[in-house]
DNA sequence: TATGAAAAAACACGGCA
DNA sequence: TGCCGTGTTTTTTCATA
């Protein structure tokens, strides 16, 4: 189904070693996957059939997942973005995992997250405009079964990071 | 500072004109950007130039930025995601902006958005456990000048979509 | 938009510390 | 086992029609 994620749901005793050479090419390439294996190994110091050999690896073993392009939002008319906070009535398993299944196939849907707290899913969405915002909202979410509640809040700005932080110890 | 972004700041009247095919090959690129131009001319019918002028347009012009590698959470350590819910006393501009800055350049964050509605602020951190999100949260946000509260809630699963829609008439 | 040639990159493999 | 250099294949890039 997904070729890029060979091993989605390894526990993590079973992911393999990283050094801190590794690291550096993840950082690269998270920032930029188009650099060639030639500018990174230039970048760390290795030869580049070392480091070709390196990439391979981490692809190989479901360190590397899939790269995708960043295309500009208002090239394709999406001049809104939102965040939905929504309050679910029942807390069955099967009932969430289908509702999250459900709404990552609406196209203006960007990331969905199921959540402890006060709401229990959080949705960024893209739009057109206000008025479109209304009709998702209304049609896609309130209208759904289980749906007790939503709260809009509209991006007015937005950072992201590329960069994934590490947390363990490097070989 | 960022080549990938040529054009972030465009108009949407300046941004220049699409075609279903040019649609086409940002669908396929969103998904995979590790595609060949072939692959892409296979796909949607095309000759392999004609395919890579438009890419290469298509990044000439703003429209596309970026390519990034997803990297496996797992492998790095980072065993727990939440999002971090944040109300700010002061809303002077020059603050809030400054705030944004600031903790987009906190390792831990992955993206942070301003926003209207109960909270000003969501930020979606990643961490290796429960402990580190506790300090976390009380080390980089409670502490802050301008923090009001902080809800915190932990991301039990999450999904994404890749492709962006397409919301403008094509040409 | 297509063709074809040149340049560059990716990839496979054998040797070496 | 990990690194390097070389040869081969594939892809990208570009000039030209």
């Amino acid at each position: 189904m997904d070729k890029d994620r060979p091993n989605e749901s390894w526990d993590i005793a079973q992911v393999p070693d990283l050094d801190r050479i590794d690291v550096g090419i993840l950082r690269l390439l998270q920032n930029n996957a188009r650099l060639s294996v030639k500018e990174i190994a230039a970048e760390i110091g290795l030869a580049p059939s070392t480091t070709h050999e390196r990439v391979r690896r981490m692809r190989e073993t479901g360190i590397l997942w899939g790269t995708h392009v960043e295309v500009n939002p208002k090239a394709l008319g999406i001049g809104l973005e939102a965040l939905l906070m929504i309050e679910l009535s029942k807390h069955n398993r099967g009932i969430v995992d289908q509702f999250l299944d459900d709404i990552v196939s609406v196209p203006e849907v960007r990331s969905a997250f199921l959540v402890s707290g006060r709401y229990d899913l959080v949705v960024h969405v893209v739009v057109h405009d206000t008025q479109h915002l209304k009709d998702l909202a209304l049609d896609q979410f309130t209208i759904r079964p289980g749906v007790t509640r939503i709260e809009t809040s509209i991006i007015f700005d937005a950072r992201r990071r590329y960069e994934l932080p590490v947390f363990r110890s490097l070989r």
